[in-house]
DNA sequence: AGTATCGGATACCAATAAGTATCGAAAATG
DNA sequence: CATTTTCGATACTTATTGGTATCCGATACT
């Protein structure tokens, strides 16, 4: 018993299985994933999911939170405001090739949230965290009265702005391109 | 045989039906929804289902077509811009009531589309059809230069904002109030 | 080495739920 | 009024699947 350095075999199956759970649910979603077919696309049995996770909600939980959508803007360090918004924008754009799969998550979980009231709080704090992170950079570097909109709504706003461009991505890939996303971003600047 | 005008009492069981549908599915998504509570909700049983749909997924897709989001907003006869997208942005606030219902039908949806690819299609042109209509009239009302951006991406960008905006309003709905819609599609104008 | 522990496989169980067969009553049709 | 058709209820079948019990082999410990 006592300390388990999470033996590297262990380690690996563990990773195996989120893979293949990452790769299912992003296929048919988290419902009508199996873990039959989980762990077969892991190369493994659903004996190693119940030895490593309590239940598919702890699977799908644990899967949930590698997934969380994350906006890496990079700001010019002495840009205006639309110079960092555009970096906003292309924060979003990158997040496109990946929609598809993203979209599935944020969906899943969303649906997870109406009968999993305690949930609906961490995905709106995770959804906060990844995507307006940026934002608060935004408000902290320019005066209230520079920014298009106050400041308490504009990470708001990207964020609705992103997820929005990111579902619309998945539905008709060629009307959201990269270049729109960073057109949509800048219109923001005025 | 031959014509049946659909005689009243069958008009109501149908009604009925895809109402108990439509509320159940908002509660617990479609996959989770069975035809046994869906039935029960509109008191009656699962015959009636099958007797008046071919299949549960033919039920979704009924359900589906009735709910699509649908803005409508009330453009100034002779406003400027800005109050135009102020305008959208109201009607974008008009949405956000039934927020929660609607976006358990689109997650639901979407997730649908990940397995049936000639729906999401469909999927694409109802929102577009829905959400993007008064795009369509703000483009045609002024000229291209006046626009914050390409004419072809700003009813993109309406309908990414409006489903994003509805998306958030469902996980942090005090964080999405209709002053933040309005705000929003008002920084559009600059 | 010998023994205990752990991780994963196999086989099984039980619940859920879509779909089907059938039947009865009410309405439409003549 | 007779008869046919329609609509919805009831009961059943069947497949899927989450979860459990158990067993075996490999690794870790002394």
């Amino acid at each position: 018993m006592s300390s388990r350095p999470l033996s590297r075999k262990r380690a690996q199956t563990l990773e195996r299985l989120l893979a293949g759970a990452t790769a299912v649910i992003a296929e048919k979603g988290f419902q009508r994933a199996s873990l039959d077919e989980i762990a077969a696309r892991a190369g493994l049995t659903k004996g190693a999911v119940y030895s490593n996770f309590a239940s598919k909600e702890a699977l799908f939980l644990a899967v949930m939170s590698a997934q969380t959508l994350r906006m890496q803007p990079r700001f010019p360090p002495d840009g205006d405001l639309r110079a960092c918004l555009r970096a906003l924008g292309e924060a979003c754009a990158e997040l496109l090739p990946r929609a598809r799969a993203q979209a599935a998550f944020i969906s899943e979980f969303h649906l997870y949230t109406l009968t999993h009231d305690e949930m609906r709080q961490r995905l709106g704090d995770a959804h906060a965290a990844g995507f307006a992170a940026g934002a608060a950079d935004l408000v902290a570097r320019f005066p209230a009265d520079c920014l298009p909109m106050p400041p308490q709504v504009l990470p708001v706003v990207i964020q609705a702005l992103s997820l929005g461009l990111v579902y619309q991505h998945c539905l008709t890939p060629d009307a959201v391109t990269p270049e729109v996303a960073i057109a949509a971003f800048e219109a923001l600047a005025g």
